[in-house]
DNA sequence: CAGATGTGAGAACGGGCGTTCTCCTCGGTG
DNA sequence: CACCGAGGAGAACGCCCGTTCTCACATCTG
């Protein structure tokens, strides 16, 4: 008998998460998944209709294990500086993976981004998440501006992902986080 | 008689330039560039033997036009704050030209960094020599720790330019600009 | 003028890839 | 057992693209 249809579609998007993300969205062939996940052409297309559904559901996949493991870092603290600061550990964390290859999202927008529009429209779906997420902790920080100091935070941290990306070190983490902490010193209220 | 061979060069250049930054270097094929250079493709490969050598000559391009830009920007001001302040000026008209895509290293880097040895050097180079102008400007401003200051002023930099892609506003040279006045009223000394 | 050279336009070649199709096997059902 | 539908392996199809080749023409040299 066949594999389960569940257990085949978590197959394909491992694979495809792996293969997208390491190589690049175009340089994937559809075939380089099949082999990959063990799961024929034939289940793979009835699985999803074609290449732009498959690029699109590892986006979602990414957007949603970015989101939990961000929300892991952050509710391991409660004061909200530190919370703040969460965003940089997990940076950090992220970095020093060693299949760290950037933001999927800047990557596949930087290939895709002016070809198709829902590969935009998806980048900027998850970094406006982000920016809700850090506007929240700003706001919970008790910021005088919250959407600044958020905006203030994310071009740090968007910073240290294309930065460490090419570079190939995880510094701008720390850099980030220095950075963030002076911030937080002129933005926040003295305690 | 056939166009001159500088001329050639380029025109071939200039299309090269307009096509890959808009649409990817994977997204344009040789025909697209030769259409729209006018030079026949024998010629084109007698000035560049392959597609990698003119992703090359473009990335090099780029990275000297984005040198002078900035440096046009730089040297327009004498007081050494005002220099690092015009860094995010120049990141403010570059955002706010129509054609504007990000930077074409960040996007090379994600199509083809984890598969082209030579367009993630390259990109490395860019960045590296970004650095280091950062590097001197932070430390003419007598910064206590010009690494540090240049590494958090790259950071804003790096993350407006992609998150300034990505969302199509020019907006984020505003926030980075505000962010890079905080920061350096901490890590400079008082006037 | 004869002939060699270089060029433009575009066809041709070779390979890769997204997608579909063929053929065969196998488990379940009446 | 006979049949049916689903699925696996992979061939096949169409198309695109990087690169080279053909051919006709125009220009230069002696």
């Amino acid at each position: 008998m066949a594999i389960d249809t569940a257990t085949a579609q978590r197959q394909v998007l491992e694979a495809a998460d792996a293969l997208f993300y390491e190589r690049g969205v175009q340089s994937v062939g559809m075939d380089a998944i099949r082999t990959a996940s063990g799961v024929s052409l034939k289940r793979l297309y009835q699985l999803f209709p074609s290449k732009d559904a498959l690029i699109e559901a590892y986006l979602h996949q990414r957007d949603q294990q970015w989101k939990d493991m961000l929300a892991e870092h952050v509710d391991a603290a409660t004061d909200p500086r530190e919370r703040i600061l969460a965003v940089f550990e997990f940076l950090h964390t992220w970095f020093t993976q060693k299949d760290f290859r950037g933001c999927a999202f800047i990557n596949s927008f930087g290939e895709l981004g002016a070809v198709s529009p829902r590969v935009a429209e998806l980048a900027q779906q998850h970094k406006a998440g982000f920016r809700q997420a850090l506007t929240e902790l700003a706001a919970a920080a008790n910021a005088a501006d919250p959407q600044q100091l958020a905006d203030h935070l994310i071009l740090l941290s968007e910073g240290a992902i294309t930065t460490s990306a090419i570079s190939g070190s995880a510094q701008p983490a720390r850099r980030a986080r220095e950075a963030a902490v002076l911030l937080m010193q002129v933005s926040l209220p003295a305690d």
